[in-house]
DNA sequence: CTTGCCGGGAA
DNA sequence: TTCCCGGCAAG
């Protein structure tokens, strides 16, 4: 996970970061990053999804194989000129002050903000979701050009309009979640501690935060003052699933003898831990 | 689908 | 206590 993470992180932020747009200059705004480059005659879009065009061109129900003129286009073309896909899932903005970066992904927010805002590394590290804190779920309503017809035609020239990007107004903090570990990280007063943005503002990874570094007060997310709440108890977050083979990986299902007796008896593994 | 393991139960 | 498993989340 570790290693995923620092690997898309380097790929998609710091190497790739000069094709890609900073949406606050550009016109037709661009938060798709992930994909900059289209690799000469490799499918194009990764497994996010991507756009319904790109995507189809390997549809392989298709029995006409060249592509229509305007999709390659699409592929090809200037990457400004693409369209956003139209997403059926949220999209996540950051509400850290002047930034409002828009990702497509809560995991991928939750980068941004740890290692931009939070100057933390990319590991998970004790993940205490104070991330959490610092974006919101953009409610992107479906428009209406995603009836049923424009993921089966890959050439459809409908595919450009331009979509009214999340405009979103004054940045409020987050909800509260309504749970809370008692006092986590940083409770509002450790304000101006907080760590400063390790990045150089003209490092890559700091396309798409409009100012550079800030002493103004951030959005601090008004965390619940106290245990009063309820406490659920059991709402427990899980652990994120350490990395490591553990013995069952190890030896193997039939030959449980030789695990240690925790993964016998499927508890957390003492022998290989995270 | 598999893997790791929490929560809970039986001996 | 030791031992096991249902079932869930993550992959």
């Amino acid at each position: 996970m570790a290693a995923a993470a620092l690997t898309s992180l380097s790929t998609s932020l710091l190497l790739l970061g000069a094709p890609a747009v900073a949406f606050s200059t550009e016109p037709s705004l661009e938060p798709w990053r992930e994909a900059p480059v289209r690799p000469p005659g490799s499918s194009g879009s990764s497994g996010d999804g991507g756009w319904g065009l790109t995507s189809d061109q390997s549809s392989p129900s298709t029995p006409s194989p060249p592509l229509p003129p305007e999709a390659a286009h699409f592929l090809f073309g200037e990457p400004a000129l693409r369209k956003r896909k139209s997403s059926l899932q949220g999209l996540f903005q950051c509400l850290w002050k002047r930034c409002g970066k828009v990702l497509s992904s809560a995991s991928g927010m939750q980068r941004h903000i740890r290692l931009v805002h939070l100057g933390r590394q990319a590991e998970p590290e004790q993940s205490d979701g104070e991330e959490d804190f610092y974006y919101t779920e953009l409610d992107v309503g479906v428009d209406s050009l995603t009836d049923g017809l424009s993921g089966l035609t890959p050439g459809s020239p409908t595919a450009s309009v331009p979509p009214a990007f999340p405009h979103l107004e004054p940045l409020e903090p987050p909800a509260l979640p309504s749970l809370l570990r008692p006092p986590a990280l940083p409770p509002p007063p450790v304000l101006s501690s907080l760590p400063a943005p390790q990045v150089c503002p003209s490092d890559p990874a700091y396309q798409g935060c409009l100012a550079p570094i800030h002493p103004e007060p951030q959005p601090i997310p008004v965390r619940a003052c106290a245990p009063a709440l309820p406490a659920k108890p059991g709402a427990n977050p899980r652990k994120p699933r350490g990395d490591a083979k553990k013995c069952r990986k190890v030896y193997g299902v039939d030959h449980r003898d030789l695990w240690c007796t925790a993964c016998r008896w499927k508890k957390a593994c003492q022998r290989f831990l995270d």
